[in-house]
DNA sequence: CTGAAAGCGCTAACAA
DNA sequence: TTGTTAGCGCTTTCAG
């Protein structure tokens, strides 16, 4: 269509001046419904759209969120943005995406420089790196600066802001106990994600269960690696050396590809060896077997972790920070169903 | 830290005028090396950070992007936006993210309210409607507006600017011959794509790869579906009435899904039945059997859009739009190692 | 070399 | 009910 046009030009056009313009346009009872008429179809016409910058500028409002993720290729981030983009666009918001990669440097590179004026506020899933030097200033910096922060999945008792969560330790319980009641003897955890709270909670809920239900006869073996291609001579050595007939993941992809190692050894899934995983993904799904997965609603997630996020912008609401806990389901598939002996 | 500080506070605290300052924090070579020095100090001390609306207020640049992409959830997308925001950083843009969920309103609504001011440029990948429609104003007024425009994977011939893409008929039709050359008789070829330019493109570069082998002895068989759980329904049906022996996919998921589908029926593969597909996703590497595919090279794709468009942007060059074609590769793996029949 | 002043496009207090 | 005016924070002439 045209050129973009301002609300100078607009003025000069409806003869009407740019404050009454302003006004009509935001439908402020001052101005009178037949000029707010005129106007409004004049701007129609010309296909005003009032400039974000300027708009925000002299609001202080700029109705986009930061969102900072790890990462984007593991489907479970995918869906909560997803979830995310739902629920931000239903509020006419728009996210600018920042994708951390694992690394505390980047994060706060990006934080920064989406804190001085381009975001209201933040969505934010803490990098591995910013959880293992337990370094969390850039983002106590930005709440004192004024810009709300919800935490989702791997957050931090050091920041005190929103949070939205699972229950990870009991959904790691849960999980476990499924594969105990398919008999499994000999249970271990598998894990990429190291050091966050996330990893560690799981690892916990996996090793209580293992203790309430083996009264201590059988340890938990938890197995954490930061390199699927390394962790794969690690995993194979350990099978040959160590009875193994379940395992726990703590994320999807570690999960099929434990499976596949076992199934290219000539293991017969479930019967020889059982797999349990965290994230309903495509990958669980599409699988051969299908994996027995923890649902942890990651777009629900991410709507909640929006909505709260908008909810506190639009609010001003000073009530008490939460943090809300979602709660998992499982998912049994063929990977479990072990028979049971007797 | 501090609250956020603005130029005209650092003026009072330095003693200089806003304007010095400002001259001063970009380098302009008006300023005396010791005056700058001294400036620099004390914004570095109240860590000062310009305001980005304000910048883009005056300058009309806001270093930030818009991408639309239709949606998030297909790895394919996922790698071309992680390739996109590995090059934007490079060159301190952001990226503002919108998924257009196939929808053309949705792709539409967003792009009006970017193209307002808050971004320098799109990158866009049409949704699935749009090319069905066959509508595009939305981004020829945004291409008249100044703003330009980088489309990759799906586009259209009715919008003039800079495409990246894949050589998508050449990989089809290659992808095709591995099948043939694993002495399939019978290939068919499906797809979800429907009309999008992809999907048409790979249906032909199939087709003639059949038509050239068989010379017209077999004709091609495209089918296209929207639904996963009603093509379920269909291929099932499909292959009891037919004699089926190698499937090539349009993209990852309808693969393994495909796939999926002939090993519950007790097929074998690749011996009963071998496949085909596109995209190196992490699907296709870690199904049962590994399935062999076209690699798209997504990342790359996303870096050289988003060059692309960084360049035009930074260079204001008028020279010619061009439309990029990358190439592929295709990588073997076992659901189409079949033995050669004498 | 430094500063005063205009203005990007918009909103809103204050006048008329 | 409408218009005038003063900024939001920054960049950029143009004067000094």
């Amino acid at each position: 269509m045209s050129k973009k046009i301002t609300l100078k030009e607009l003025a000069i056009i409806s003869k009407f001046s740019v404050s009454t313009i302003s006004k009509a346009l935001s439908d402020n009872n001052e101005i009178s419904t037949i000029t707010k008429k005129k106007i409004k179809a004049i701007a129609r016409k010309h296909n005003y759209k009032p400039n974000a910058m300027a708009r925000g500028l002299k609001s202080k409002k700029t109705k986009t969120i930061g969102v900072i993720i790890p990462n984007i290729l593991t489907h479970y981030f995918a869906k909560v943005l997803s979830g995310i983009e739902q629920e931000v666009t239903k509020s006419g918001y728009n996210i600018i995406t920042c994708i951390s990669n694992e690394s505390h440097k980047k994060e706060v590179k990006s934080i920064e420089l989406l804190a001085s004026g381009s975001v209201d506020g933040f969505l934010i899933s803490l990098s591995k790196e910013s959880q293992k030097k337990n370094d969390y200033s850039h983002l106590n910096d930005v709440i004192e600066n004024g810009l709300p922060i919800v935490m989702f999945d791997r957050t931090s008792n050091e920041v005190v802001c929103d949070k939205v969560i699972i229950n990870d330790f009991e959904s790691a319980y849960n999980i476990t106990e499924v594969l105990i009641d398919a008999s499994c003897k000999n249970i271990i955890y598998i894990s990429p994600l190291g050091d966050t709270n996330v990893g560690t909670e799981r690892a916990n809920g996996y090793s209580k269960a293992i203790e309430d239900k083996f009264n201590n006869s059988t340890k938990p073996v938890v197995l954490n690696f930061t390199d699927y291609s390394k962790f794969s001579i690690e995993l194979e050595e350990y099978l040959e050396k160590n009875v193994v007939d379940g395992i726990v993941s703590s994320n999807e992809l570690s999960g099929i590809f434990a499976m596949n190692l076992a199934i290219s050894k000539g293991l017969k899934v479930p019967d020889d060896i059982a797999f349990v995983a965290f994230t309903d993904g495509i990958l669980s799904r599409n699988s051969n077997p299908p994996l027995t997965i923890v649902n942890q609603n990651e777009t629900e997630l991410g709507r909640l972790a929006a909505a709260t996020l908008i909810k506190r912008l639009e609010k001003k609401s000073d009530n008490q920070f939460t943090t809300q806990i979602l709660n998992t389901s499982i998912i049994h598939r063929k990977s479990s169903k072990k028979n049971i002996l007797i």
